[in-house]
DNA sequence: GAAACCAGGTAAGTAACGCTCACTCACCAA
DNA sequence: TTGGTGAGTGAGCGTTACTTACCTGGTTTC
């Protein structure tokens, strides 16, 4: 598995052989099957791995403030310096694994499912107390948070780009906390950074 | 290429064969590399010529409507009803071209490009037409909507959902436009304060 | 104390796949 | 007649993911 994140690191899945990775490993190929299914079974205990790392310190981010509006924002910038501080996770999550179905049905997707849990719970909660408007769709609006990150932290992926944690979390809160129609007067400045 | 379609229609790409794509079009394997630089050359030349008819759709529909706010609405509905459309276009383009670098140095990347750039223009017509909150970056915009679009179609995509236009398009203009923030109790929150 | 067992590890091999290459054939212009 | 060309073929090559039979040294069992 760290000779897999060490190969991930400077080349894509699918130009990765297996007769690398247990070169790498110093190990034949035929003990790899020993441990994983097949390639991309390794590719998705990498994944759980490195995933649970990024939910435990994101829950415990979270879990340290109260208000919806405050959890969102914390929940949103820690998701964003996630991506940011292991590109191999980054790469795995966002380009590497969705185009298989074999993927949904495995233990590593059991993952995505809570941390995207953790967000609809977060949303749930401003609902309830208010702080969110009503008309607004729970699903919708994880899609849309989702969506927001993982492009913005996707573009940067793929161009070797580094991603400006700041930034990037402190524009989408400003978007969706106040939205981008421009208010000449009363109560303009919602701005939240 | 229209072989690969309907290929691409029922089997993700790389579990389709060169053997397959011949047969279906009743010719060669060889002959297919006369005509295209690899398997993956083919890919791209099929989602080219799909994109331009998404890109020729987009272009007039939002070209009727005058007003930032009014565009990127129609914007942003038109690209989901593309999505809609077809599944194999929305199949490629979000699940299939991503994992390799080959891809953005592709001339299908240009129409990539092209289409963002549609957006972009959007954006900085409401930015100078006063319409858009002057605070918020026009990249990090491009970022939210594009992510949020593609994310709300990708999870339909990937679990054979239809994709409610209607819905998808509205919830996503109305979080933008308007943001989170329940506003009367944000009026409560300030006179208690 | 031998037998049985078993996890860790190996080497050789296989089928499938993407891709290449030398070649054929029909057509056409000079 | 001749030479060139574009469409098409099919055998085959190298690579790759994966399999299978086997080895080895330590631990348990009777």
């Amino acid at each position: 598995m760290n000779s897999m994140i060490r190969l991930l690191d400077v080349r894509e899945f699918n130009r990765i052989t297996t007769a690398e990775i247990a070169r790498e490993a110093e190990v034949t190929e035929g003990l790899i099957y020993k441990y994983f299914r097949d390639k991309k079974d390794l590719l998705y205990q990498v994944l759980m791995e490195l995933f649970r790392q990024v939910i435990d310190k994101i829950e415990s981010e979270t879990a340290a403030v109260s208000g919806a509006h405050e959890k969102l924002k914390t929940f949103i910038r820690a998701s964003v310096a996630s991506y940011a501080d292991s590109r191999v996770f980054s790469r795995i999550i966002l380009l590497e694994v969705r185009n298989s179905q074999s993927f949904f049905a495995s233990n590593a997707y059991g993952l995505v499912r809570q941390y995207s849990g953790m967000l609809a719970r977060i949303l749930q909660e401003g609902m309830d107390a208010g702080e969110f408007a009503p008309d607004i769709e729970i699903r919708a609006l994880r899609e849309i948070i989702f969506g927001a990150i993982e492009h913005a932290c996707l573009s940067c992926i793929i161009f070797n780009r580094e991603i400006e944690v700041d930034r990037v979390a402190g524009q989408l809160c400003r978007v969706l906390f106040g939205g981008i129609t421009h208010r000449d007067q009363e109560k303009q400045q919602r701005s939240t950074t």
